[in-house]
DNA sequence: AGGGAACCTGACGGATTAGTCGTATTTTCG
DNA sequence: CGAAAATACGACTAATCCGTCAGGTTCCCT
C-alpha cells in the first residue's frame, strides 16, 4: 500500500454542501474513536464508516485512502501540541522555570488524556515523519523552545541552548507515552509530573550556573 | 486474533533433533531481520519463513502462532536490557553518578543500534504488557534501580527514592525510541546522551542536597 | 418545475494474511 | 535393515481488508 504524497494532501473532492462537511466531520470523529478504542490494527475503513454512520463509498469520496484519514488526525494533534507550546512558553508574566514546570504538567496531562489515541496514531502511521506539515510544525515548535531557552539560559552559549532545547523537547514528547502502558492514579501522575519538572529545572539551573563543565 | 496466554508460552512442539533447533534459531534470526528491515506491518509468517529458508508449515510446527515469534524476540530484548542494568549499576567500583552516566550512554547507544527492531517490536506486539515474564523482568529491574538509589540518595526518604527510580527508568526507556525517528550523527547522539546524563545527575544531586523543597 | 451538480449507497473485485493438513523425507534405534 | 518417530513441505481455506463503480437520491439554482 504505497501511497503517493500528493494523494495524502489533496483530498479527492472538496465538500461543498452542509451534509458533506458534516460527513467529513463525522468520519474524523469516528476515526479518532475507533483508533482509541479498537487500536491501530483494527482501524479499518469499514469500521470507521460504520461508526460514523455513513457508507464506505461516501467515505472514499472525501478521503483518497485510509492514510489520509490518519494524516488529518495527526495534523490536528500537531496543531494542538504547537498551540500548547506557544500558550505556555510565551506567557511572559511568569518566570521561565515556572513556565517550564507548567509545560511539563500540561504535556503529561495531555498525553495522559488521549494517550490511547496518540499511541495508536503513531502505530498506525509511521510514514508522516518527513511530510512538509510535520517539518513546519517541528520547526515552529523548535523556534518557540529556543526563544524560551534564550530567556531561561541568558548566559549560556548558543550550542548549549540548542542542546537543552533538543533534550527537553525529546524528553517531553516521549515520556508521556509511557502512561498508556502502566495505569496510574491521578495522584501518581501528578507526582511524576512534578518530579519530571524538578529534573528539567535542576538541569537548566545547573547549566546556567556552571555553564562550562567537563 | 485473540491468542490464549498459554499458547504463547508452550510452543506447539519441542525441537529434539539438531535440524529442528537450527530451524527455530533460523526463524528467530529471520524474524528479527524482517522486523527491523520491513517494519511491523510487513512482518508476516510467510516472509519470516522465506527469509529463514524454511517452509511455512515447518515454522508452525514450533511456533503456535505469529505472536509467539514476537514474544520470543521480546523476551530476548528484556533479557538483554536487564543484564545491562545489572552490569552497569552494580559496578561498585565507580561512584553512583558515574554509573548512572554510563547507564544513560549505554541505553542511548543500545536503543540506537536496534532502534528499528525495537520500535517495530513494540508496534507489532502491544499485548505482552501483563505477561508474567514482563512482570518479572520489570520487578527485577525495579529492584536493581532502587538498590542503586539507596546508594545515590542516602539521605532522601524512601518515597523520594521510589519516585526518582520511576522517573529515571521511564525517561531512559522511552527517550531512546526517539532516535529512530530523526537520524543523527554519532557525535550528535553522544552529545545528546551527555546532556541527558547531565540532566539526570543534576536532578539526583538536587534531591540529595535539598531533599524537601516545595 | 426541472435539469444538472453534488451526494450517497453497498455489493463486489483483487489482494493479502494467519494458520491447517495430508503427504513426503530424514533421523533414530532396536 | 526396517519400522516408528521426528521433521519438512507447500498447496489450500477462510477471513479480512482496501478501494471501486454503477446506479440511485437529495439539493441548488434558474
Amino acid at each position: 500500500m504505497t501511497v503517493g504524497r500528493t494523494a495524502l494532501i489533496s483530498s479527492r473532492k472538496q465538500p461543498k454542501q452542509a451534509r458533506s462537511t458534516d460527513l467529513v466531520a463525522a468520519v474524523l470523529e469516528a476515526a479518532a474513536q475507533v483508533l482509541a478504542k479498537e487500536g491501530a490494527p483494527r482501524f479499518t475503513t469499514a469500521r470507521v464508516a460504520e461508526k460514523a454512520g455513513v457508507s464506505i463509498g461516501s467515505l472514499y469520496q472525501y478521503f483518497p485512502n485510509k492514510a489520509a484519514i490518519l494524516f488529518r488526525l495527526q495534523c490536528e494533534e500537531w496543531r494542538q501540541t504547537s498551540e500548547m507550546l506557544r500558550t505556555i512558553l510565551e506567557d511572559t508574566g511568569k518566570a521561565p522555570l515556572d513556565r517550564l514546570r507548567a509545560l511539563v504538567h500540561a504535556f503529561v496531562r495531555s498525553e495522559c488524556d488521549e494517550a490511547g489515541m496518540r499511541v495508536a496514531l503513531h502505530d498506525a502511521a509511521p510514514f508522516y515523519r518527513d511530510a512538509p506539515e510535520a517539518q513546519e510544525v517541528k520547526a515552529s515548535g523548535k523556534r518557540i523552545v529556543e526563544t524560551f531557552m534564550r530567556e531561561a539560559l541568558p548566559n549560556a552559549p548558543d550550542s548549549t541552548r540548542a542542546l537543552a532545547a533538543d533534550l527537553v523537547t525529546t524528553t517531553l514528547s516521549q515520556v508521556g507515552k509511557r502512561f498508556s502502558e502502566s495505569s496510574r492514579t491521578p495522584e501518581e501522575i501528578n507526582a511524576f509530573a512534578d518530579a519530571m519538572a524538578d529534573m528539567v529545572c535542576a538541569y537548566l539551573r545547573e547549566l546556567e550556573h556552571r555553564p562550562l563543565r567537563r
